[in-house]
This record gives structure tokens, C-alpha cells and sequence, in this order.
DNA sequence: ACGTTATGTTTACAACGTCAATATGTCCAG
DNA sequence: CTGGACATATTGACGTTGTAAACATAACGT
């Protein structure tokens, strides 16, 4: 008979499913233990294979993190989408979005600096990182360019009703991201310290709207 | 008689100055190499001594990396002080800091990923590094703050030409800082590709307009 | 049943960060 | 001028890493 262990992807070779299990153990060091414990041998010995069967998964240790990073990504957007479904205001949404983004950030310092890094030398030879970040930019985007949500309704795109114009959306979202990214960075790396910010404990969206009132589409 | 050899430091012991030479080769390997390829042997390597002189004059490869990032933050300083001398303006001062900035992001990305990456652990533990990340922000929020009380009306101005309140002017300055830095960020990454910017070619001035028109400090 | 192919292991090597022991040049006290 | 004392550099070594090559083993189609 055929083995029963596998759950979602069809059973499986040798060891069940590997790949994905050196993604989670990768990712489970990268949270726990930082950047610099996480190497290919560490995620295959947390695993239980040999140092080199990574190899059989990943051409090399940057496809490995890039597959990590990737994951980032997806969890940074659904993240995102999760804080913007209940606000039902564009700016309000926003704010949301940008608060989702903080959050994730502050929470998964680790795996947000792999995603923006320079540990993967050319992210551009990752196809699956390059889909999975483009995404969640389209999340936010979509925010910015058409973000009526296909409701028939008086207000138009988000941005509209705050001065940006139709044309101007797709900037717009460009300088929102860059806002919120930087913010993200800036406060991670403890560069920002003279404006009594305590990161952890401060309440996101507060942190938004405190600094996002300097952008034209985001006041509330 | 004593060498004759050395400059601007006191003469010197066996090999002249070899911290500021060690610096020196780490930071040309790095613009020369990436990140990847700069190690305490090939820094060791390039200076002509052996692998394990630098540790007379660094306790640690984070040490030297941070020694190297300080000075990155040290000219990025003095490219934002010069690039806002010629402004009279404050909005014309700000852009032309914001142009300074993006300028020497994109070309010094690998110091500029070590200034703000994770290479350096611990960046708290070297206060050389610290006091020259809070003097190139200075040199930023000083122009927040210098652009309070200017002239009154203004149209194209891409940021605040009338000024920001003055309890407000921190908090704009860390606005600001986020955008720019997060503008910059993206760019060298990668990650904004949407919009067909070329970062190469395209004058930073005119990205900095671009999406800075979406930054208002006159409102709050 | 059998061979092809996908998967995993063993062994090996060069490069790295760092430590301990040692050598060498510089400088001050006499 | 001389002899330590001390700062500076080298040699050699150890454990870890990324990765290549050779080998082993299990699954699958025929």
C-alpha cells in the first residue's frame, strides 16, 4: 500500500517532503536564532538529513533563503490584506495597510531584512521571490490605483477625494510604500531614537498616523 | 631618522597606519567586490599583512565593517551638507538633501546596504558608528527644522515651502527621512520597476520632485 | 524484474573567523 | 648606548561554512 503520511503535497520520496521542511527549518533559525546562525547545514541537521541534500532542493544557500524570503512576501501581503479588510474608508484602509506593514517589520525583523537585503545577491534569478514581492506591492498599490473594490460608488479611487489625482495613483503608491518602508527600516535598524519611540510597545497605528499626517493621501 | 612617510597621523609603528589602511582596502574591496567577498583575510590580504594583523587594531570583523559603515554615514553627511549649501530655498534645500541622499544610495549600494543591513550585528556596540548615523541625521532634520518660516504662498514646491510648525518639525523630519530613505531603499533593490524608472540614467532631482509631491508639511 | 531517474550520503577541499603562541620592531629608563 | 617593556605583526591551528564529486538507495515506468 501506498504510505499514508503525506497530507497535502502527494506522497512523497525518501524523506516525505523536504524542501518545504528546510524552508520551515530555515525559517524557524532565521526567527530564533538570526541571520548569521542560519546556514545550509543548520537548516539540514534541524531537519535530520545530511549537510548536502539541501543540494537535491537548491542550486545554492541563496535559493534556499530566497525561498524563505519569498514566504516573507506572501505572509507580508496577506498581513496586509487581513489589516485593510475591515476599514472601510480609503485613507482609514490605508493607515491599515501601513500599520500591517509596521507590524510585520517589528515582529519578523530577521526575515523582513532577508527580504530587503543584500544576503541574496541577485534577487533577480529568483523568479518565485520576484512574483511573490511584486505581489505585495500590488497589494498596496491596489490600494492607491483602484482601490474602489469595484463597488459601484460615488468616491472613485482612494487617493481621488485627497488631491491625488487619477493620473498620479500610481506614484502616489510609490511614495506611500517608500514612506512606510522606510519608517519600517529606520525603526528596526534603532536609527530613529530621538523622538522617544518605543517601537515595541507603541501602538502601530498610532505610529502611521503620527508621521504619516506629512503625506497628503494618508491623513485620516 | 625617523619615516617620513607618514601624513596626517603621528608616524607609526611597523606598518605606518594600518587601521586607517585596513579601512581603506575593506572599502574598495566592497565597491569593487560586494559584500560577499569582503573578509577579514582579503582586507588583511589587499593591505599586505598577514590574515590575522587586523586584529591588533579590530576586536572583531564587525568592528572593521562598522569602522567602514561610519565613514559611509560621515560622507553621506557631508554629500547632504553640500548638496543643500547652494539652496536658498528650504523646499529647494530639502529636495536637494533628498537628491543627495538617493544619489549616494545608488552609488554606494554595497556601503549603503552595510550602513543600514544586518552584516553588523550589534550596531549599538560601536559608538563611532552611532555618532556618525546621528550626525547624518542631523544634517537632515536641521533642514526641517531651518525650513520653518519661509516665505508664505509658493505653488510648485514638490515638498513644504511654507514651512512645518514648529513642535511639529521633528516628526516631519523623520517623515521626510522614512520617504527618502525608503525611496532609496526600493530603488537600489529593485523593487519599484513598475513605474519605468531608470535609476540609472534619471536625474535623482527629478525623483525626488516626483514622488515628494506627495509629502505636505505645511498641513498638520 | 529491471534499469532509469530522483533522492540522499560520504568524503573532500578551500575559505573563513578567530585563538594561542611566537616573533619583531619601537621607545623609554638607566 | 643599552636593555627591557610594550605595542605590533606573524605563524600555525581549530572548528565551521559553502559546495563539488563520487557513491548509495529507493521509487517508478516499462
Amino acid at each position: 500500500m501506498s504510505t499514508s503520511k503525506g497530507e497535502k503535497t502527494p506522497r512523497r520520496y525518501h524523506h516525505g517532503d523536504l524542501r518545504a521542511e528546510l524552508i520551515r527549518s530555515a525559517q524557524t533559525i532565521l526567527e530564533r536564532e538570526g541571520m548569521a546562525k542560519l546556514s545550509l547545514r543548520a537548516a539540514a541537521r534541524r531537519t535530520g538529513v545530511s549537510q548536502t541534500a539541501p543540494y537535491r532542493h537548491f542550486t545554492d544557500k541563496a535559493a534556499l533563503l530566497a525561498a524563505v524570503a519569498a514566504g516573507g512576501f506572501r505572509d507580508l501581503a496577506a498581513a496586509m490584506r487581513a489589516g485593510a479588510a475591515p476599514a472601510s474608508d480609503p485613507a482609514e484602509r490605508m493607515v491599515a495597510i501601513g500599520s500591517a506593514y509596521l507590524t510585520f517589520a517589528l515582529e519578523h525583523v530577521a526575515v523582513f531584512h532577508l527580504m530587503f537585503g543584500t544576503e541574496i545577491a541577485d534577487k533577480s534569478a529568483h523568479p518565485e521571490l520576484r512574483r511573490a514581492a511584486d505581489e505585495a506591492f500590488a497589494v498596496l498599490a491596489n490600494q492607491a490605483v483602484a482601490g474602489n473594490g469595484g463597488r459601484p460608488g460615488g468616491d472613485g479611487a482612494p487617493l481621488a477625494d485627497d488631491g491625488v489625482r487619477e493620473a498620479d495613483a500610481p506614484d502616489a503608491a510609490i511614495a506611500a510604500w517608500s514612506f512606510i518602508h522606510g519608517l519600517a527600516t529606520l525603526l528596526i535598524d534603532g536609527q530613529i531614537r530621538s523622538a522617544r519611540i518605543d517601537a515595541e510597545s507603541t501602538d502601530r497605528a498610532a505610529l502611521v498616523r503620527r508621521f504619516g499626517r506629512f503625506l497628503n493621501f494618508a491623513r485620516a
